[in-house]
DNA sequence: GCGGCATTTTGTAGCGCTACAATTTTTACG
DNA sequence: CGTAAAAATTGTAGCGCTACAAAATGCCGC
């Protein structure tokens, strides 16, 4: 309707909450308290405000509230990055209880450097937030220096001290995954594992059920977790293990690696070798890919964490506590009875 | 070294530049100095203001800093979907020129609603950021409501009046993959392709060179653009045209969807039918997937992006421009000559 | 040892908003 | 109608920082 050019508002600058103020014939503090709960006005200052801020194109200022307000009703989520796609269920969980109540979740990756992970939590610090989910290992600098309610999501070490914990039983997990594979009646099962925290504890579950069953844990482990570390780590497993019939990897991508090294051998799966992953990723939901795979519920960790704060900012000399989610077994088309 | 309960701070709250200004025996404006360029101040006073920082924790309120300056030195990205992992390019591209200069990338998604992102965006503008990034189809309620300088990068409708429009070019690269498979020696070739801006542009590119070489373009469209999406599309191509032996999938995702339904039928890639995808996303790279894909030079639009708004930024007369980034081929195991 | 100039440091005045107490208006009811 | 209580509205005083001009200090040669 109005042209860009004149930006419908008459001031050459942003509008302040001053200029609704003046050009709806009411006080600041008025508008300061449409903006917080319109119900709370009458009605006829309610329309004669919001009409006031339509025409001048008024946006509030968020440094402004959150410099005058004591809380900014923002939770500030650090993931390490933004490829490794799990932190969206993580999210989504949390926003699930925040979003209701006002609460923004404001992002930050720590990709690059080691430090990285200081930096970005440095950042949303200063932006107030009122919480803190750390969804990315803790370096240890950061062990003691939080001025806020935090929490931190899936990884179990280097938590700072009066941080809450919320994590994923990646050893029930490990040992879900074997089970499965027993079940199933495979007695050769070899395990594609990486070197991070949770890769230990997924092998160390594995490790437990398998020998529980009598039957011998192979493993076969590399630096990381990657496609190409499950290439290796499978290759090498193949190599050696040649009667191997069932695989489970430590993730759905390294799975991804499993299987270049099965087509690259001639196996097809699951008619010679069953494989599960873990994450239950996209990847894994895949209509193609279909991988059986270990559902760690971050979507489940998002919504105790979002609690967790909560009930933190409400109440911070509440005691740090710690808590482990159960995954779940999603079965899909890549494991199959031993033939 | 401190113990965590005493926060080393004297203080029981967060500590100011006034506190640091106090600790260090100087004024706030040498703090505030310090704090933008620490090389502008003495020798003596920055070790003095150094450690005052150190030992207080004090960090710098964002909220504080922007209300008083006029820039911010931050920019805003808004795109559609995490989960749409192309916006990871973008992000590394505009990065890479930004952070150099200091600025600081913010993220804002708008997935769930319609308007979600207008809401995004003025999530965005709320923090005073000093320009905007546009990776999501403007809506029209905002098709002229900025203040800051805008770029819109990969998508075509809808640009606010006044934004830059940094895109790639889908109709060439939709051609690009046309012409590899008729290089091929291809003469059945099938597109499967989606409902979207860019679908529609890589569609008629493709048409554009397969017509040119007098051989039939077969189209199947789908309304989405997910695997499944594919997967149907790619169930009717090889229903109606069982001797289709080349598919250009609108993105890597049908591609996907396409090799299962190949799969179903038994034939194989590249073997029977060769696959070209779209966007040389991480599933392309896959070792195992190992897709040849055209890649859109996201990073590209991303470095240009960050050029053009710091331009802006300088000279905010600056008239809008339109341009558009070429697509570059990348092969991989998915395509072979005709047998 | 003293102008004159460059460098370093400081004081003053907001940025745009909210908290909270004080004030005015409306409503309820004897 | 009058008055107390409730509801609606307003004024005042910052939140933590930066901009910018003014003041203080250091440095030079003569």
């Amino acid at each position: 309707m109005n042209s860009p050019e004149t930006q419908n508002s008459p001031l050459g600058r942003r509008p302040t909450l001053y200029d609704v103020a003046t050009h709806a014939g009411v006080s600041p503090s008025l508008v300061s308290l449409f903006l917080k709960d319109p119900e709370r006005i009458s009605e006829k200052r309610r329309g004669a405000v919001q009409k006031a801020i339509s025409e001048l194109g008024y946006r509030p200022s968020r440094a402004a509230t959150t410099l005058a307000s004591t809380r900014t009703k923002s939770i500030g989520l650090v993931i390490d990055d933004y490829r490794n796609l799990w932190f969206v269920d993580l999210l989504r969980g949390m926003e699930s209880v925040l979003s209701n109540l006002g609460y923004q979740v404001m992002l930050a990756d720590s990709r690059p450097g080691k430090n990285r992970i200081k930096e970005a939590t440095d950042g949303l610090l200063a932006m107030h937030v009122d919480a803190l989910v750390l969804a990315a290992e803790p370096s240890e600098a950061m062990l003691s220096t939080t001025w806020v309610p935090t929490v931190v999501a899936g990884w179990r070490k280097g938590v700072p001290a009066g941080a809450d914990l919320i994590t994923n039983d990646d050893d029930g997990g490990g040992a879900m995954a074997a089970s499965h594979l027993l079940e199933l009646g495979h007695v050769r099962v070899g395990h594609l594992s990486g070197a991070d925290g949770a890769s230990a504890h997924r092998r160390a579950g594995f490790r437990r059920a398998v020998e529980t069953a009598g039957v011998e844990s192979i493993i076969s482990e590399s630096d990381g977790t990657s496609e190409e570390d499950g290439y290796t780590a499978a290759c090498w497993l193949l190599e050696h293990h040649p009667d191997t019939t069932a695989i489970f990897a430590a993730n759905d991508t390294m799975a991804l690696g499993a299987f270049a090294a099965l087509k690259a051998r001639g196996l097809s799966v699951p008619h010679d070798v069953s494989v599960i992953g873990y994450d239950n990723s996209p990847l894994a939901k895949s209509r193609y890919l279909d991988l059986t795979s270990v559902d760690n519920r971050s979507d489940v960790v998002g919504i105790d964490a979002a609690h967790r704060l909560l009930a933190r900012i409400e109440d911070p000399s509440l005691q740090p506590e710690r808590k482990l989610i159960e995954p779940t077994l999603v079965l899909r088309g890549t494991t199959s009875a031993l033939r």
